[in-house]
Parts: structure tokens; C-alpha cells; sequence
DNA sequence: CGCGGGTTTGATGATGCTCAAGCCCGGTGG
DNA sequence: CCACCGGGCTTGAGCATCATCAAACCCGCG
């Protein structure tokens, strides 16, 4: 049971049996619906989310009400409000289910707890941290100095389900372009291919 | 002496001063003058910088030998190559001085033994990785929905001096556009405001 | 069926890039 | 101390990419 999870600590992190049973004492499961909310910007965020099945968003919606998507999860995937979750501020995403989904969550007091009983995971969390980092000032570099078309083309070599299973509309917001021109980039892909 | 991170460090974490004291053994200082590199991509990054005086650049020169300016760190501030230092893989990332520079260095096996040493520091270097991440996620938003002269008036609002001591053609890069449009976005602001 | 949201397609325009030339200024050597 | 580089910055003209606006289309769902 949560096979998915546990592979992904013992991937990073050495851990023995004993602990990865306890580990799973701290998280709930949870499911929710197509387009219900896991959180919403403005609330404190209280739980670091893991995905066990189906497709979670992130996303920021500004001024006028446009809306930026900042990140996928899909399964094996964590995500959170990273800035509220750790600093008790309110949430500056929110984060809305795109398929009926069934997650892990770790509120941040059962995190707290875990950290102490479990102080392997620490470095669980910082790896998870860095590499989160590092993959985001890459995607930086990436929107800045590649065309749309390139940008879209690495998302369909890294992540190639999500840029499927994502509808049209926030897979361009993540590319940081509109459904217009991602749309005419799948037309010219898909003729230049045939 | 060393204020600069003593005063870094008390405004993230508690410590006593007896830690604060302990925790300067770990570092050495060192000094570069403007135009040396304290990282070579492809070496694998073996330190935490932290700057005291002066302004380094981390930059990705790409395949057609482009550059990517990443980060600028002038006093007070840390910059290293995270996934080298991290993971012990060649770096991505040169850091080179724009101005002599003195720093703290601090090797990653004076790293580890800190952690041990003085636990609290654990969550310094947590909490650095964190906002780090929240910056980097809200940089990566701003490059793809605001335009050129707004992501430049951002920097100058958040980092002024860095915007001022900065030669043109690095601001440009950092900002993700061309050192001709960075100028032109200079000449139209000082024109509109007298 | 027909409605409606998401997607496609087209026409137009703005932002920022490229290429090319000139300029300014600081550093170096005479 | 001056003359002369040379690199960085500026300026201009033309062009590519992508956004905007608007309309048609497609398909699932009531």
C-alpha cells in the first residue's frame, strides 16, 4: 500500500522497514473531485500534498484575474504553497484538481512530529528542496532564452503525460503563452511530423 | 567582525552567542579580484559563498556560448552552484567577480561537520533553500507575464544597487533580454521622468 | 438537438531581437 | 600627459515571434 510514496523515499534516502511503516502513520489520505479545491490563495496553507492519482495544478491568479500556472502534480509528484506552508503566510496559489485525484497529506504539525521521530526525512525534504530549485532556475533560464516552441517541446520530452492529460488552456500558462499559439505550435508539429 | 553573517544568521534562526562564535570556524575568507571565477563549470562546486564586500554574477553559458546571467550576490548574500554542491556533479554554473570581492567560504566538509556541530544551522540553510525557491518561483511568473521595462523596474525597486553596479550587458541578461533593448528601456525612463 | 466551453484559425499589431554602425570613455603605451 | 585603441554602450532599421481580437468550429453534455 502506497507503494508510490515509499519508493520515492527510498529512492532518495537510505531508510529502513521499520521506518517507512511509521512514516505512513503521519499522512491521510484524501480524494477529491475534478476542479474542487485542495487550496485556496489567500488561506494558510497547513499540508504538503502528495500525489498518488490523477493531476493536481498550482497556480497564481494576479491583479486581473489572469491566471499562471506554476506547477504540475501528477502521480509521484509533491505539491504545496512552498511559501506559506513553511512561513505561516497566506497562499499566494491555489491549487485545484484538474482529474478526480487521491492523495497523501502531511499536515504541517504531523510534519513537525515526523521530523522527530524520523529524522532521516529532514534530508528527504532538503533533497526534495533543492532539486526543486534547481529545476526551477533551469525552467528560468529556459523561458527566457527559448522560443515557445522549444520551451513546449522539452515539456513533452520531461513530463510527456502531463502536456496530454493537461487541457490545452494551462498547459500555454505553464509554457508562459496563450492557447492561440500553442495551439498553431501542435498544428506545425504535428504536419512537419507527417 | 564578520557581522555581515552573524547578523544574517540571527535574523533567521535563534542561537546563542557561544554558537555564533563556534560558528565562524568554519569558515575561511578569502579575497578575488574583479574578473576571476570562484566556480569553472564543469568543476564540481566544493563551497558555500557568502559574500561581505563586492558582487559576484553565477552565469550558464550555453552550447553557442551564451550567456545566462543566473544570480548576482554582493554583500550579505550567498551564491553556489546548488545541484554541484549538493550532488557533487559538475557544475552547470561559472561565479566570476564583477568587482574585488571579499567572502566567507565555507567547503562542504566544514559544511557537514557544522551541522553536526550546531544544529540550529540546519534550519538556516533551510530556510535560505526556501526562499530561494519562493523567489525563484515568483521570478519565473514575473518572466513570462510582465514585460521587459516592468521586470526591469521590479529589479530596481528590489535590488538597487545591484541594478546601478552592474555593467549593462549582465543586468540584461539577468533580466532575460538583449543589452540593446535594456538601453533603449533606460533612455524612454529617464525621458519620461524629466 | 442545441447550448457552451474549449480549441482552432485568421488578420493585425506590439514587443523585443538581429544586424550594423557610431559613440563614449577608460585604460595603456608612447 | 596625450594619443590611440578597444570594449561597452547607444542608436537606428528591419524583422521574427508572439499577443490580441474576432470569428468559426468541434464535441460533450444537458
Amino acid at each position: 500500500m502506497h507503494e508510490l510514496l515509499l519508493n520515492s523515499v527510498r529512492s532518495k534516502i537510505a531508510i529502513s522497514d521499520e521506518e517507512l511503516k511509521k512514516l505512513l502513520t503521519f499522512f491521510f489520505p484524501r480524494k477529491i473531485r475534478k476542479r474542487q479545491y485542495v487550496l485556496n490563495a489567500g488561506d494558510v496553507c497547513q499540508h504538503l500534498t502528495f500525489v498518488e492519482s490523477g493531476l493536481l495544478r498550482s497556480f497564481y491568479a494576479d491583479d486581473k484575474a489572469n491566471e499562471h500556472v506554476v506547477q504540475f502534480a501528477s502521480e509521484g509528484w509533491w505539491i504545496t504553497d512552498m511559501g506559506s506552508f513553511f512561513s505561516g503566510e497566506p497562499a499566494m496559489y491555489n491549487i485545484e484538481a484538474l482529474e478526480d485525484t487521491e492523495m497523501l497529506v502531511l499536515p504541517r504539525t504531523s510534519h513537525d512530529m515526523m521530523m522527530d521521530a524520523i529524522p532521516a526525512m529532514e534530508r528527504y525534504f532538503r533533497l526534495l528542496l533543492q532539486n526543486s530549485l534547481v529545476a526551477s532556475q533551469k525552467r528560468l533560464i529556459r523561458s527566457m532564452k527559448d522560443p515557445a516552441e522549444s520551451r513546449y517541446l522539452t515539456l513533452i520530452n520531461d513530463y510527456h503525460d502531463i502536456a496530454n492529460r493537461a487541457p490545452l488552456h494551462d498547459v500555454a500558462s505553464y509554457l508562459g503563452i496563450t492557447p492561440e499559439t500553442l495551439s498553431r505550435i501542435r498544428r506545425q508539429l504535428s504536419q512537419r511530423k507527417s
